[in-house]
DNA sequence: TTTAGCACTCTCGATCGCTGAGTGCCATCC
DNA sequence: GGATGGCACTCAGCGATCGAGAGTGCTAAA
C-alpha cells in the first residue's frame, strides 16, 4: 500500500467532491481517474485515509468526503497552482484601471474576486495605521467648528469634525490667513513621515505656533493622531453575498451563521489582520475560531502599493471550494490591485 | 354581510398571518379576535374577500393568506400607526449621535433599521445632485496631477484625481501661492450656490484667472461639475442581510433572487429614488417591477437636513412583514437622521 | 500486495393509508 | 336577508413500509 498512491487517492477524492458535491465512492474514483488499480484496492487506501482522519463518510454506505484535515493536506502538499487565463488577467487589469477613486477601486476588486471565485469577497480598506499622511486639510464650517480632512498616501480620505476649545479669543484668531499658515505648518511637519512619527512632529508644531494658536493646533493634532490611530475605524467591502445562497445547501447549519459572521465587520477585520501573511493564507473550516465560519474556508492575500502591504483581501466560501482556483484568483487580484494603487 | 366586518376580517387575517406565518382558518380567527360571529359567517366573508382578490388559499383545505392586494388595502386603510416606545426612541437618538462622521452616521442608521425591523436596511448616501458645495480643496500630488476634494454641505466627501493638461508651462505655474489663489477663487464662486448654478459660476472663474491658468482651472472645474453631476456615482449602505436568512423559508424562490437584487446597487438606487416621496412609501410584492423583489416589500422614507430631502432610506423584507412596525421604525430613523445631519 | 466475490448496511425514493384541518354548501333560524 | 349549525368533501402532512441501489468491509485466492 504505497504512501504515494494514497495521497493520489486523497487528491482525487477532493477534486471529485469539489466538482460533484457528492460523497465519492471507490468505483467512480477508478472510473474518473487513471489510478491503475481496482476499486477494492482503493477501498483499502480509503480505509487508511479515514483512519488517519483525512476523509470521513457521512453515513455507512455513502462515499467518502474530505475532512478539514484532508483539505489542509490537499492545500499544503497536493494542490498545483493553476494560473489564470490570459483573458481573465486582462479583464482584471482593465476593470481595475477604470476605477475613478479609491472606494471605486476596492469595490471593483471585490466584485472581481466574487465573480472569479463564485464566492463572497472581502476587501479591507488600506489600514490607516500602515499608511502615511499625504495631505491635511482644515476647513472652517462654523464659528466653533472645523472640518479636518486627512488624505493618506494610499488615497484614503477621512474627515472629522473638530470642536474648537477656544473662547471668543480663539475664534477671532481663525481668519483665512491664520488657517492657511496652520495648514502649511502641519503639512510641512508631516511631509514624508511615517504615521508613527506624527505625534512627535505635530507636538513640535503646536509648540511653534505660539500660545495664541496652541489650543486650536493642539485640538487638530489630537484629532488627526486619534483618527489615524483608531484600528477599529477600519472598513471592509463585501461583494458576492448572493453567491452564498447558491451554495446554500452546502452549509448544514444554514446561511444564518455565515451571514451573521460577515456582518460582524469588527470580527471579520480581526480575522483578516490575523491571517495577514506574506503569501496567500488559507484557513479551513474549524481552523477559523469564529463560530459562524466553521463550515467555511477563507483565502486571503495582502496587498499594498510597492512592496509594503497596507491591507488584506480575500474570498470566503464553503470548505468544499476550489482551492487552487480561489488561491489563484485572490492572488492575482491582490497583485493587480497593488499595482493600481497610488504610490 | 356588512362591508365593515369584512374589512375587519381582512385585518385579522393579515395580523394573524404576520405573527404566526401560517395560513389562517375561520376557526382560529373567531378564537383570537372578538369578531362576535361564528366561523361559518367568517367563511362567507372570506369567500367574498377571496372573490375580490384580497386573500387566497395556498391549497384546498388550508387557511387563507393575504394577497399583495390584501396587504395593500391593509396598509392604505386598515393599519394604525404604532408609535415607537420611549426607550426605542432614546436608543435611536443616542446611537445616532455617537457617530463620528457621515459614513458612520449612515452605517449606524442602517444598523438601527435592521435591528428595529428585523429585516434588511437600505440607506442611500446623500445625493450629490441635491447637495450644495461646502468646500473645495486642491492638493498637488505630482507634477502633472492634482487631487481635488469636494465637500458637500451634507458632509459627504468625494475625491478625484485630475490630470493636468498643461505642458512644462502649466506645471511651473502651480506653486503654492497660485494654488491658494485658485482655491480661494473657486470657493468664493461656489459659496452659497446650489449645485445647478456651479457650472456658470465656475466658468466665470476660469474666465477671470487669465490665460496662464485657464487650462488648469478649466480642468478642475470640469472635474468638479462632472463629479457632482454623476448620478451613478451614488452609494448605498446595506445592513441586516443576515435577517434575510432567518425568514428564509418565507421566500418560495429562495434567497438568491433577493440577494442578487440587493447586490445590484444601481437598480436598488433606481428603486429608492423612484419611490422617494414626501411621507413614507410602501411597495408590496409585485408592485416592485424588479424580478428579485416580487416576494418582498419595500418601505422607504426620505431624509435630509432641514426640510429638504437629500436621500432615501428604508427597509426590505418579505411581503409578510409587520407593516405598522416597519413604517414606524423607518419613519423614526429618517426623522432623527435628518436632525443629526450637518446643516 | 492486489483483486474478485459476497454478504451486509443504510440512504433514498415511492407507495399507501390515515388523520385532521379547513372549506363549501344547504337547511334552518331570527 | 343575514347568521348559524351541520355535514360531506378535499387535500396536505405524517408515519410506516418496502425495494432498489450504492457502497463498504471482509475473506480467500491470485
Amino acid at each position: 500500500m504505497s504512501e504515494e498512491r494514497r495521497l493520489e487517492v486523497l487528491r482525487a477524492i477532493v477534486e471529485d467532491y469539489v466538482t460533484t458535491r457528492e460523497p465519492v465512492g471507490s468505483r467512480v474514483l477508478t472510473e474518473r481517474h487513471r489510478l491503475g488499480v481496482s476499486p477494492a484496492t482503493i477501498r483499502n487506501d480509503m480505509a487508511a485515509l479515514e483512519e488517519e482522519g483525512y476523509i470521513a463518510q457521512p453515513h455507512t454506505s455513502a462515499g467518502r468526503v474530505p475532512t478539514d484535515a484532508g483539505y489542509r493536506l490537499f492545500v499544503d502538499r497536493l494542490a498545483e497552482v493553476r494560473p489564470l487565463t490570459i483573458p481573465q488577467k486582462r479583464a482584471i487589469e482593465t476593470f481595475l484601471s477604470e476605477a475613478v477613486d479609491l472606494d471605486d477601486v476596492l469595490v471593483r476588486a471585490g466584485r472581481l474576486i466574487a465573480q472569479l471565485t463564485g464566492q463572497v469577497a472581502v476587501v479591507q480598506y488600506p489600514s490607516l495605521r500602515r499608511s502615511g499622511l499625504r495631505h491635511l486639510e482644515i476647513v472652517p464650517v462654523a464659528r466653533d467648528r472645523l472640518l479636518v480632512v486627512v488624505i493618506t498616501d494610499t488615497g484614503r480620505v477621512e474627515q472629522r469634525f473638530c470642536e474648537l476649545p477656544g473662547t471668543a479669543d480663539g475664534v477671532s484668531a481663525l481668519d483665512e490667513v491664520t488657517l492657511a499658515e496652520l495648514r502649511a505648518r502641519f503639512n510641512a511637519a508631516a511631509a514624508g513621515k511615517r504615521l508613527a512619527e506624527l505625534p512627535v512632529a505635530f507636538a513640535a508644531v503646536v509648540e511653534a505656533v505660539g500660545p495664541d494658536l496652541a489650543g486650536v493646533a493642539g485640538a487638530v493634532a489630537d484629532l488627526v493622531v486619534d483618527t489615524l490611530g483608531q484600528e477599529n475605524e477600519e472598513r471592509i467591502v463585501l461583494a458576492g453575498t448572493a453567491n452564498l445562497a447558491r451554495s446554500e445547501s452546502t452549509f448544514e447549519q444554514g446561511l444564518s451563521p455565515v451571514l451573521e459572521a460577515l456582518e460582524e465587520q469588527v470580527i471579520l477585520l480581526g480575522l483578516l489582520t490575523e491571517m495577514s501573511s506574506d503569501g496567500v493564507g488559507v484557513r479551513i473550516g474549524h481552523e477559523n475560531r469564529l463560530d459562524g465560519l466553521t463550515e467555511a474556508s477563507v483565502v486571503v492575500s495582502d496587498y499594498g502599493s510597492g512592496g509594503d502591504p497596507v491591507a488584506t483581501l480575500g474570498s470566503i466560501g464553503p470548505t468544499r471550494m476550489d482551492y487552487p482556483g480561489t488561491i489563484a484568483s485572490v492572488h492575482a487580484v491582490a497583485r493587480y490591485l497593488s499595482r493600481v494603487l497610488p504610490s
